[in-house]
RNA sequence: GGCCCUAUCGUCUAACGGUUAGGACGCUAGAUUCUCAAUCUAGUAAUACGGGUUCGAUUCCCGUUGGGGCUACCA
């Protein structure tokens, strides 16, 4: 049985990188038909919130990461790694260190000065257990330190193939705070053994922890789990991404009004490819064709262009009643009265407003155009359209003309265009601008038609007149 | 500084020793007797560099350079 797991810590909302860490570990499972498991790395206390987990559990949900078991709190496994550190020290594994950090700290900054690495230079790696004992119930402080293991440590990476580290590049590092507390590497291996975890598939930062955790999987005697190392998000400058990049927490890609389907869809192609052309995947495509074979080793640059060209082919692919669905909360917040028109109405406008849509945000704004009493007319359209005196005068000209269209359909508006054309010899561009700045107050939208017919004829009048300033 | 990962169009990527190096975003141009940021069509553009191995290297090996990561009583 495969089991995966995403181990995200509650420092913050959940970012770029680590939603895509969560939908690989998470597509891993569901493709082999096994188990997810969500675990929250909340063992620094002081970084840790609450308001973090719900982040980033409302972002999953919103993701549709959908987790078997969990969420797993270490901050509440405390015993399983107490327990864990007890064994160790008794089996000689690990040894109490009285070494301060000022004193730790002053060496590391000799070593620094020196252009020297700094290692634990195991000043008490040689004090018998039952003297360290004496001197902590003493009231001395002490932290854990795990032996670590003499020669090479072979990670044999899924993605990455096999990486080899030096023992002599890690030194005995802590797992045990002074308080008693555990460090990350530490609780890592303990609860990845214990929750039974097959592939631990995280971002490519974890690597160079790897060894250390693979050499605690040795002395504790414990199965090694597959490891795979995905590489990191980058900025358009090539650099981590973070917020100096702009949106990077994938609840602000939800505000921005992302399609949870979209979003995933392109996360999923970051570092990852099924052939060389198929580029829109459905859930289940996602869940049937993932592999680690395809992940790719480089690291990849998100693309805000082309995660939005995404979100606009799926929003228009959309049906309306999902699409209604999706911006209600939307409208409601803009104060925009869904009641106002019935219900045929508003699948009819969205099929024509879904077209051009990048993001959700921008089919609430065109309902503005449709339903608001009055409405802006953006400054350069009317400068460009609505402000020549022959502009003008043709729109006054076609305004008569429209309150006779009866019944209003298509025809009769294309027969009301032709008549002003006609009349006035002028070509159907110099017409259609104007009225389409009257009535939505931008150059650009649905075709004119659609517009007339989504407005309604009143509303178009209207519209026509507030801009002619009657 | 030390250690580790990495290198195909500007960007995401396909190719798993033999292809006119493919697709997508972007960009440019044309089309749409109505707009465009929509749509359609066309075009632009890449194997970082230097050595090997091989009949043959984008592909395998080594080095250089570039990019990234780690180097805490953070995760």
């Amino acid at each position: 049985m495969i089991r995966t797991r995403f181990a995200p810590s509650p420092t913050g909302y959940l970012h770029v990188g680590g939603a895509r860490t969560a939908l690989f570990n998470w597509l891993y499972a569901r493709h082999h038909g096994g188990v997810f498991v969500l675990r929250i790395e909340d063992t620094d206390a002081e970084r840790s919130t609450d308001e973090s987990t719900q982040i980033i559990l409302d972002s999953m949900k919103w993701l549709g990461l959908d987790w078997d078991e969990g969420p797993f709190y270490q901050s509440q496994r405390t015993d399983l790694y107490k327990k864990t550190a007890e064994r160790m020290l008794e089996e000689n594994k690990a040894y109490y260190c009285f070494c301060t950090p000022e004193t730790l700290t002053e060496k590391r900054e000799k070593a620094q000065a020196e252009k020297k690495a700094f290692r634990y230079d195991g000043t008490c790696a040689d004090i018998p257990l039952e003297e360290a004992r004496k001197r902590i119930a003493a009231g001395e402080k002490a932290v854990v330190r795990f032996r670590k293991l003499e020669g090479e440590t072979i990670v044999d990476d899924q993605v990455l193939g096999p990486v080899k580290f030096d023992s002599s590049v890690l030194d005995d590092f802590i797992i045990l705070r002074s308080d008693g507390s555990p460090i990350y590497n530490f609780c890592v291996v303990c609860d990845d053994m214990d929750m039974k975890i097959t592939h631990v598939i995280r971002g490519e930062d974890h690597l160079s922890n790897t060894p250390k955790q693979v050499m605690l999987y040795k002395a504790l005697g414990y199965p090694m789990p597959h490891f795979a190392h995905i590489s990191m998000i980058l900025g358009p400058d090539k650099k981590k991404l973070s917020k100096r990049h702009g949106a990077v927490s994938v609840l602000s890609f939800k505000d921005e009004g992302y399609l949870p389907e979209s979003f995933r869809n392109y996360l999923a192609l970051l570092g990852w490819a099924f052939d060389d052309k198929t580029e829109f995947f459905s859930k289940d495509d996602l869940i049937e064709k993932f592999s680690l074979e395809h992940v790719s080793k480089n690291p990849a640059v998100f693309d805000y262009k082309k995660c939005s060209w995404m979100n606009g082919q799926y929003i228009s692919k959309t049906e309306p009643e999902k699409l209604l669905e999706c911006i209600t909360p939307l409208l409601e917040a803009d104060r925009i009265n869904i009641s106002a028109k019935p219900l045929s109405w508003w699948m009819e406008t969205l099929n024509v407003e879904k077209q051009r849509a990048f993001y959700l945000n921008d089919l609430v704004k065109s309902f503005h155009y449709y339903l608001d009493d009055s409405i802006a007319i953006e400054p350069q359209a009317k400068e460009k359209h609505l402000t020549a005196k022959k502009s003008l005068e043709l729109l006054r000209k076609f305004l008569v003309l429209l309150e006779k269209v009866e019944p209003y359909t298509q025809e009769n508006l294309e027969n009301a265009f032709k008549e002003l054309m006609e009349v006035e010899s002028i070509k159907f561009g110099e017409i259609v601008h104007p009225v389409r700045v009257a009535l939505s107050g931008k150059t650009v939208g649905p075709g004119i038609f659609e517009l007339f017919l989504c407005m309604g004829k009143d509303m178009s009048i209207k519209r026509i007149k507030d801009a002619l300033g009657q």
